[in-house]
DNA sequence: GTAAATCCTACTGATTCGGTAGGAATTATG
DNA sequence: CATAATTCCTACCGAATCAGTAGGATTTAC
C-alpha cells in the first residue's frame, strides 16, 4: 500500500511535460532537475513512458521530450501502468481471463474484497488526467480533484 | 499497488478465525494448514495482529487464538494498518499533523491525487467488516462486500 | 565538427519480503 | 508430576525488488 517512487516520480515527471505542452521538446535533464529527480533515473522512467507511447522523443541537440497526446487524454492511470505494469493488488487478479492462477478462488472470501478495492483505485487512477492535475496546481480552486468527480453541479 | 503476502495471509487468517468465532480457541497449525500458509510465517503475522489488540491469544495444550471483538467489530482497514502500519502512499501522506515532511507540498501537482486516492482505499478497507467477508464468501449472494456496507445486519 | 541531447545496457548497494530455525515459556490433560 | 501441545520470542537467511549509478553509443541542431 505505498507508491513506488518510480510512480510518485514518472507522474510528477509527466505533469512537468503537460505544462510545457505545446512548447517545444522538453530535456530530460531541465525536469530532472525541477522535479529533484535523478537524471540517470528518470531516464529509466521515459524511457518506459516513450516505449507505451505516452512520450514522444527528440533525440539530438535542442531534442527532449513531449507528451504524446494532449494532457487531457493521458490519464494518470495509463501513467502507473507504463510503469509499473498491470495494476493487479494479487496474482489472482491478473488477468481476468486466466482465473486459474488463484487455485483458491471459489473458498477465498477475500477475493470479492480486493476485486472491489482494485476497482476503486483503477477507476481513480483513470478518472483523472494530466490535464486536470495541472488545473488543480495552478488555480486554488484545486477541488476538480480533491472533490468527487460528478457532483456539486450548479443544481443542490 | 500490489498487495504484500502479509496482508493477503492476515486477513485470510482472520477471516478463518471469524468462521470460528463463538467457538474455543483455534490453533496456528490449523489455521496455517487451511490457508496453506508457512505455519512459522503465520506465527509471526498472529505476533503483530494480537500486539494491536484484534485477536486474543490462549497459551499451552488446547490453546489457540481468538478473535478479540466480535467480527462485525473488525474492519480489514485494522488488519492492514496491524500488519503494514499506517495506510500511507506516501511519506507526505504519513502523518497529518506534521505535514512538513513534503517540502514541495505547494507545488506539488501531485498531491491532491495522492490524498484522493488514500481516502479511497481507506475507505473501501474500513467499511469492509470481517462480518461482511464471511457472510459473502458462505453465500452465494456475495453482493454485500461488492456493493456498499452498512445496512441489513440484522445479525449478531 | 562539436556540443547537446537521447538511447541502451549493465552494475550495485540497500532494503524489504517471505520464510526458516531453534528453543523458551505456558498450560491442559492423564 | 510428566508430557505433549501450544504460543512466544529472537535471530537469521536467500532472493527479489528498489533506487540509483556508470559508461558509453547514437543522433541531431548549429
Amino acid at each position: 500500500m505505498k507508491l513506488s517512487s518510480r510512480t510518485e516520480y514518472g507522474v510528477r515527471a509527466m505533469v512537468e511535460l503537460a505544462e510545457a505542452h505545446g512548447g517545444g521538446p522538453v530535456a530530460l535533464r531541465e525536469v530532472a532537475e525541477k522535479q529533484g529527480i535523478s537524471e540517470k533515473y528518470l531516464e529509466q522512467l521515459f524511457a518506459a513512458l516513450r516505449k507505451e507511447g505516452l512520450i514522444y522523443s527528440q533525440r539530438g541537440a535542442q531534442g527532449g521530450y513531449t507528451l504524446a497526446k494532449a494532457p487531457g487524454e493521458i490519464r494518470v492511470g495509463d501513467i502507473v501502468r507504463a510503469l509499473e505494469g498491470p495494476i493487479a493488488l494479487c496474482d489472482c487478479l491478473a488477468n481476468e481471463e486466466d482465473d486459474a492462477v488463484c487455485e483458491r478462488m471459489g473458498e477465498c472470501a477475500a477475493h470479492p474484497l480486493w476485486v472491489k478495492l482494485q476497482d476503486g483505485i483503477t477507476s481513480i487512477l483513470d478518472s483523472t488526467t494530466l490535464q486536470d492535475m495541472i488545473a488543480g496546481a495552478s488555480g486554488d480552486s484545486a477541488n476538480d480533484i480533491r472533490g468527487n468527480s460528478e457532483e456539486e453541479s450548479p443544481n443542490e
